[in-house]
DNA sequence: GCCAACGTTGGC
DNA sequence: GCCAACGTTGGC
């Protein structure tokens, strides 16, 4: 099982769009390394949840529900999308702030590749913002 | 709302 | 194949 990061701008698609549509398409993604990286995903894997732009942080913990398959919102056929699903809300949100400053985490690619949309976290990282969200 | 960082496009 | 121009993302 692998860990992973998901960005999506709260007024666009925020948590609460998520629990309330149930299982949803994480479409609109047009990044070749974006796309990669959701290509690699298995159904069971784990996912945070931030909000970009708005909010800054982690919100929560979705769960891979369907591998990539062909974006609807695209109409070329080479953007792919994976089906996601809420797991739980943190009952402590992380924000970047927290993030920026933790030794641990100087090196995860929400600090590095800020523009990264769609990227891959290590479990030493995963567990760190488990701590720090309050599980 | 601004703009830096980054990715993509297209003329040469 | 280089690189300038352009478009997009996302922190501030």
């Amino acid at each position: 099982m692998a860990y992973w990061l998901l960005k999506s701008e709260p007024d666009v698609f925020g948590w609460d769009h998520l629990v309330a549509n149930g299982v949803s398409e994480w479409d609109g993604v047009r990044n070749y390394q974006a796309r990669n990286f959701m290509r690699d995903m298995a159904v069971g894997d784990k996912a945070f949840f931030y909000h970009s732009r708005t909010g800054l942080e982690i919100v929560g913990i979705m769960d891979i529900a369907a591998t990539a398959h062909p974006d609807s919102t695209a109409e070329d056929p080479k953007w792919v999308c994976v089906d996601v699903r809420a797991d739980r809300p943190f009952p402590n949100a992380v924000i970047l702030e927290q993030i920026k400053q933790d030794a641990s985490l100087t090196d995860m690619v929400l600090v590095k590749n800020s523009r990264l949309s769609v990227q891959p976290v290590t479990p030493a990282e995963w567990d760190r913002i488990l701590t720090l969200g309050g599980f």
